[in-house]
DNA sequence: TGTATTTGACCGAC
DNA sequence: GTCGGTCAAATACA
């Protein structure tokens, strides 16, 4: 193929991701124009179903390669048709597929804390929309702990790819290393109000109240964090693919999960590995996908040292210099 | 009885 | 050859 021509495959994902970036910010504005305060709850959740959608798109824009043959459309749902008549080579075609596509997923990692107070386990309703199915579980060199595998729920009926993973920290058994691949392409289980549940109903009264700028809601996010549960990041990163880890700590006991943050959420999210039972929360929450993350210095190690003022830093690092505009107002609204 | 989890085996990447 | 990720049959559970 001459270079000309490899020069324009190679633009029409850019292209097709700069014009996704760009229906993102409009749509930014907008919620901040309109969404974000409207009093018209149907406007909101349309504006944020909006958001999550674009995001997704961005992330699938940004899976796509273009020396890579275009998946067809069934290449996650390999049981979805002519199973049972599947030949070897076939088969190992397939596999082959999965492995080449799994590189190419997007991936985020993130370290989940589940509070003492909560008896090693979390019994409140926790959930990210999405409905995980565990399909594997195996020991890992160099952990204690075996690795859980999970795929969405929906892989065979909907081609979704999202599979994450689950590792028990070996110091902080409390601690619990998710790892998320691949965007969801299915539809959450409860798209109108997922975000909603991450605040009381009091606070949420309170958001509607008062209507602030966004730069004021970072900070009252931000204060809420510090007086709830402590929130850091830890070695915030970009990976190939926009990976970023991110750490969350609930230590207040008044806070655990069982308390509040978590036992608002929808059931079905708690997942429990084999000998414990964790939270996460939604790719699309968190993630920096079409976001470039800056790097912190070190300086706050280890969970327990996550003092209030480096976390506070932190937190405003985060919100300042991230545009986590639509992750956070997905993740808190 | 249908669905979810467990677990040994298989396969590709390194 | 080793290791991580996935498959799929067996098993557990509601």
């Amino acid at each position: 193929m001459p270079d000309m021509e490899k020069g324009k495959a190679s633009e029409q994902p850019g292209l097709l991701l700069a014009e996704l970036v760009r229906v993102q910010e409009l749509a930014r504005e907008m919620e901040a124009e309109h969404g974000w305060h409207s009093p018209d709850e149907f406007r909101r959740s349309l504006l944020q179903e909006l958001l999550v959608s674009i995001e997704k798109a961005i992330c699938m824009a940004k899976s796509i390669t273009p020396d890579v043959n275009p998946q067809p459309a069934d290449g996650d749902s390999p049981r979805s048709s002519g199973e049972s008549s599947r030949s070897e080579t076939s088969k190992l075609a397939f596999r082959e597929q999965m492995s080449k596509k799994r590189k190419k997923l997007p991936k985020w990692t993130r370290e989940v804390r589940v509070s003492s107070g909560a008896g090693g386990g979390v019994h409140g309703p926790v959930d990210d929309g999405y409905s995980w199915r565990k399909y594997g579980q195996k020991d890992i060199l160099g952990f204690k702990h075996p690795r859980g595998y999970y795929r969405c729920t929906h892989r065979i009926m909907q081609g979704c790819p999202a599979t994450k993973q689950v590792q028990r920290s070996d110091e902080d058994p409390l601690l619990f290393h998710v790892t998320y691949h691949g965007a969801h392409t299915c539809l959450p289980k409860s798209p109108a109000a997922p975000a909603s549940a991450w605040l009381s109903q009091e606070q949420q009264q309170q958001e509607e109240k008062e209507p602030v700028d966004r730069q004021q809601q970072n900070q009252d996010l931000l204060l809420r964090f510090q007086t709830g549960l402590r929130v850091k990041t830890e070695d915030l990163e970009l990976g190939d693919h926009g990976q970023t880890s991110l750490s969350f700590s609930f230590a207040s006991p008044s806070t655990t999960p069982d308390s509040g943050f978590i036992s608002r959420a929808s059931p079905g999210f708690l997942s429990p590995t084999s000998d414990s039972t964790y939270f996460s929360f939604s790719p699309y929450s968190l993630k920096g996908g079409g976001i470039k993350l800056r790097s912190r210095e070190s300086g706050v190690t280890g969970a327990n040292s996550a003092s209030e003022s480096p976390a506070a830093a932190d937190m405003d690092l985060m919100l300042q210099e991230l545009d986590f505009e639509s992750d956070f107002s997905s993740f808190f609204s």
